[in-house]
DNA sequence: GGGGCGATGTTATGTTGTAACAACCGTACT
DNA sequence: AGTACGGTTGTTACAACATAACATCGCCCC
């Protein structure tokens, strides 16, 4: 049996790679579902991936108007409504920020691991974690729409640098 | 075996039961554990606890203005910050507002159902699920702290109403 | 060219949460 | 009693997050 993966980036994989590749995935999903991905969100979208961090929107707003666009707050909110609807941004209710999805192919309930040291979230995708909220509620006569699901804690790369102090 | 009752109280339930259970059990673990209950703070709870949806601080700011209480936002949020401290209260992240718990005695960490019909808000305290989610984080060398867990859907009475239509 | 429509710009405002400091109040010690 | 202390509450000001409402733009279609 494989041991899945970390959920996490390593702290030195190639970041370009990340967003190239979420901003391809984004054209495409949006081609395929006829919505438009006009320069501004794809550059709205673009920001989010600026790390893994998750980033608020009043972050990206000052970007935005860092670089000359003309932007307000619903310029950004608007953008972001849009990428979410796309299934290409996820928010964190817990930090009301938001992060880009790395999986956009795929609709999911997205789970999410949030490294209190780093800040870094990542997503879970785990089939088990939803299907055991699913069983829990229903048995109980809920009908389950929305989940949120937010973890924090500390990821590998966090617990190995603490435990070495 | 059982069915597990519904995690919502019948919608015809003695809520003042309710009231007064919190309100025994609140006194019972700050005695204990050597916190002091102001009757500020009783208030609050007591306010936190008129009903089973979950409610936004500046409501509760507004009842204490009307109750002529010399009120401002801190007033409040220290308040819940104490309850919450305490596990007498929980923050529910999607919606900015916060619910009584039913069983302040155990710690746990919580789950919550939250009925979009009708808005109440109930506590899932379902070992399987934070099981779940940890061993899903785990396997990925996710070391797990808080978790946060919050399920919209419909509560099996609003799912009745909905049918009858 | 004009009408329709979605996207964006702009202004204003609503909602949620905190920082900082002053005043108060009980308790314990003198 | 006086007084020093710590925790609670009062008060003011502000920060952070989000949306309402309406104007404008640009594109596509006729
Ligand atoms: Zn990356
Ligand atoms: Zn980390
Ligand atoms: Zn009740
Ligand atoms: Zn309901």
């Amino acid at each position: 049996m494989d041991l899945p993966a970390s959920a996490f980036p390593s702290p030195v994989h190639d970041h370009q790679d990340c967003v190239r590749a979420a901003l391809d995935a984004a054209e495409a999903k949006c081609e395929q579902r006829g919505a438009r991905l006009t320069s501004l969100r794809r550059r709205v979208l673009e920001l989010v991936w600026t790390s893994h961090e998750p980033v608020g929107a009043y972050a990206l707003l000052d970007t935005l108007k860092s670089e000359g666009q003309a932007a307000a707050p619903p310029t950004v909110y608007r953008a972001l409504d849009f990428l979410i609807e796309q299934g290409l941004v996820h928010r964190l209710e817990r930090l009301n920020a938001f992060v880009g999805c790395p999986r956009p192919e795929a609709s999911h309930s997205a789970q999410f691991l949030i490294c209190t040291a780093c800040g870094r979230a990542a997503e879970l995708d785990d089939p088990a974690i939803g299907q055991a909220v699913r069983q829990g509620a229903e048995a109980r006569g809920f009908s389950v729409g929305r989940q949120t699901i937010e973890v924090e804690g500390l990821c590998a790369d966090c617990q190995g640098t603490l435990q070495k102090k």
